[in-house]
RNA sequence: GGCGAGUUGGUGAAGCGGCUUAACACACUGCCCUUUCACGGCAGCAUACACGGAUUCGAAUUCCGUACUCGUCACCA
């Protein structure tokens, strides 16, 4: 075809649009951003649920964009109208919402590159098609569906390269009067890139993360536009990235092989180069056959996104593990800088691994530990209790109810520079700290005692009557307690019992021990004054009163 | 099958030609601290660079092959 038959068959395919591409350039111009910044966008499309994959895209994109004071934003790609699920962009919104990945600008964020839903730019991919058929980088392609299976067979018996190119794209050439036949007939047709590549030439792409990489040119005939009007990923990804000014494509790497692709349609658009980022996926080590596997759903609980809320992991310890994955120098910093925030850290490309990196769920109980040990009592209660008011509302209003007490429960041995590492997420706190709530103790009274002594309720009477003084520091309770125990024949220090076992019936801890179980129902606890305190002496005692009862 | 990538101790990983008799973290074990548990300290653990060649005075680090793993090869993204 000529120029200007060219000109004609793009007239006749997209006769009423209402801009041209001049309009676009001029409608989304170039940010003012400082130089150096960023523009990222996490594009999802609606099509399932999020995982922790998606999650950790989006964290990269917000968190180099926000680092370089660029922009990240959010773009919907629902081109694909079969596999849109119900409520799949609410999903995609809520969970942005509630895992704190929020994007500055974008769908249902608001900024002035929109509509930043590709359903509602199809006029916008139409135009810049017409474009390109203009110029002969693009043409209808009326190949049935088994035309096209056809070819493949043929391709895979041949063992050649599969897909519609060279000698394969027979509607490539077609003469304007074909086209205008067929369409004419009622012949439905998708646009293929004309590809002007040739396989056996080598480019060279740059990822960020992955360094260089050798790929033969790509050859072709891609589709641009499918049946419908509507873009594919490839095309979208190009117009949208270039329209809005993306910096940096941060994707999965399911993505590197369509590279080259990319890289010549950004070509023959004449759009400036985006930069790439390709990160690994996250994977998992199969227990069984020790082979990298695909993560499932089903085994893999902690994939999907809902395990996060439902278990009451806290989303900034979340962060905290995909800033671990993100750059591999992450979890070193945090442990050494315990007064800093993520914010505080420098995220680089340079330090993402480039391999797959593999979900470590210890690594991610201990990171939430350490998460939980650095909040204070307060946030601890704040948190849990709106973590409860969700999933146990019941829990919730006790610990309304109890609100000061709790607070102090929490706030044992945290003042210190080593505090307690004993939660791990949200939904630990109603066990661990059972015996704060009188009402709790007294229903599981002593069945998580494991120990097989039975302890003298007499002389643990005898000593909070007579002996306990809860208004001093714990140094000095614990002199008073070591008299009380010399007094009753018991070794003021476990070293002095060891010594002579026989003189003594045994020593002070004996003594805290029996407490301990009598008060908390268990063998082990945070700190045993600080409990007494929170607890005082009526209450200490109706436990050792039930204590009797009970054993 | 073509194309692309990856392969370091139980796990996650550092390393980018000599500083490596290979960090660090998690896990595990022991000891110390200690009224319990934890925290913390110390020690240990595993005697980890997939395999084979090549380049080099010198390679986990460069190159080439092999194996394995992953990704991709749609009018899905």
């Amino acid at each position: 075809m000529t120029e200007n038959e060219r000109k004609e068959l793009a007239d006749l395919l997209y006769p009423n649009l209402s801009h041209d591409i001049k309009y676009y350039e001029e409608r989304y111009p170039e940010r003012k951003l400082p130089k150096g910044a960023m523009v990222t966008r996490y594009a999802p499309s609606p099509t399932g649920s999020v995982h922790l994959g998606n999650l950790l895209s989006a964290f990269a994109d917000m968190v180099y964009a926000r680092q370089s004071k660029g922009s990240f934003y959010l773009r919907i790609e629902d081109t694909d109208q079969k596999r849109m699920i119900e409520g799949g962009i609410e999903n995609i919104t809520g969970v942005l919402h509630d895992f704190d990945i929020l994007p500055n600008e974008g769908y249902s964020f608001g900024g002035e590159y929109d509509p930043y839903i590709q359903s509602e730019r199809t006029e916008i991919y139409q135009t810049y098609i017409k474009d390109l058929i203009v110029r002969g980088y693009a043409y209808p392609c009326f190949m049935s569906e088994e035309e096209i299976q056809n070819i493949r067979e043929e391709q895979e018996i041949n063992k050649t390269k599969i897909g519609i190119y060279g000698v394969y794209a027979v509607d490539r050439d077609l003469s304007l009067e074909e086209v205008k036949e067929r369409i004419a007939n009622g012949q439905e047709y998708v646009i293929r890139l004309k590809s002007p590549g040739d396989a056996s030439k080598e480019i060279e792409v740059v990822d960020c993360i992955k360094g260089k990489m050798k790929f033969p040119e790509h050859n072709v005939d891609t589709v641009l536009l499918k049946k419908d009007g509507t873009p594919t990923y490839h095309f979208a990804h190009a117009i949208d990235d270039h329209l809005m000014h993306t910096t940096h494509v941060i994707r999965g790497d399911e993505w590197v092989s369509s590279l080259p692709l990319h890289v010549q349609l950004f070509e023959l658009l004449g759009f400036e180069p985006v930069r790439y980022a390709h990160i690994a996926p996250i994977t998992i080590k199969d227990q069984e056959t020790g082979n990298i596997r695909k993560i499932s759903k089903r085994k893999d609980p902690w994939f999907g996104v809902k395990y996060y809320d439902e278990n009451g992991i806290p989303i900034e310890a979340l962060h905290l593990y995909l800033a671990t994955i993100t750059n591999t120098n992450f979890e070193e910093w945090y442990l050494n800088n315990e007064d800093k925030k993520i914010e505080d850290f420098e995220f680089s490309f340079e330090k993402q691994a480039i391999g797959g990196t593999s979900f470590d769920e210890a690594k991610l109980v201990n990171l939430c530990k350490t998460y939980f040990s650095r909040k204070s009592g307060k946030e601890v209660y704040e948190e849990t209790h709106k973590w409860a008011e969700k999933h146990d509302p019941d829990y919730a209003n006790l610990l309304e109810k109890h609100k000061e007490d709790m607070i102090g429960f929490f706030n044992i041995e945290k003042d210190g520079p080593r505090p307690r590492k004993d939660i791990a997420k949200y939904s630990d706190v109603k066990e661990e700290f059972s015996y704060a709530i009188d009402s709790m103790f007294e229903k599981e009274a002593y069945k998580k005692y494991d120990g097989d002594k039975t302890y003298d309720t007499d002389l643990i009477l005898d000593y909070i009557n007579n002996d306990l003084e809860l208004d001093c520091n714990n140094e000095e309770w614990f002199n008073a307690i070591k008299l009380f125990a010399l007094r009753n024949g018991y070794a003021a220090s476990p070293k002095d019992y060891k010594n002579n076992p026989d003189s003594y019936k045994g020593h002070v801890g004996d003594i805290c021990e029996a407490i301990r179980v009598m008060i908390t129902g268990r063998l082990k606890s945070p700190d045993l004054f600080s409990i007494m305190k929170i607890l005082g002496k009526d209450r200490i005692i109706q436990r050792i009163n039930l204590y009797k009862k009970t054993i």
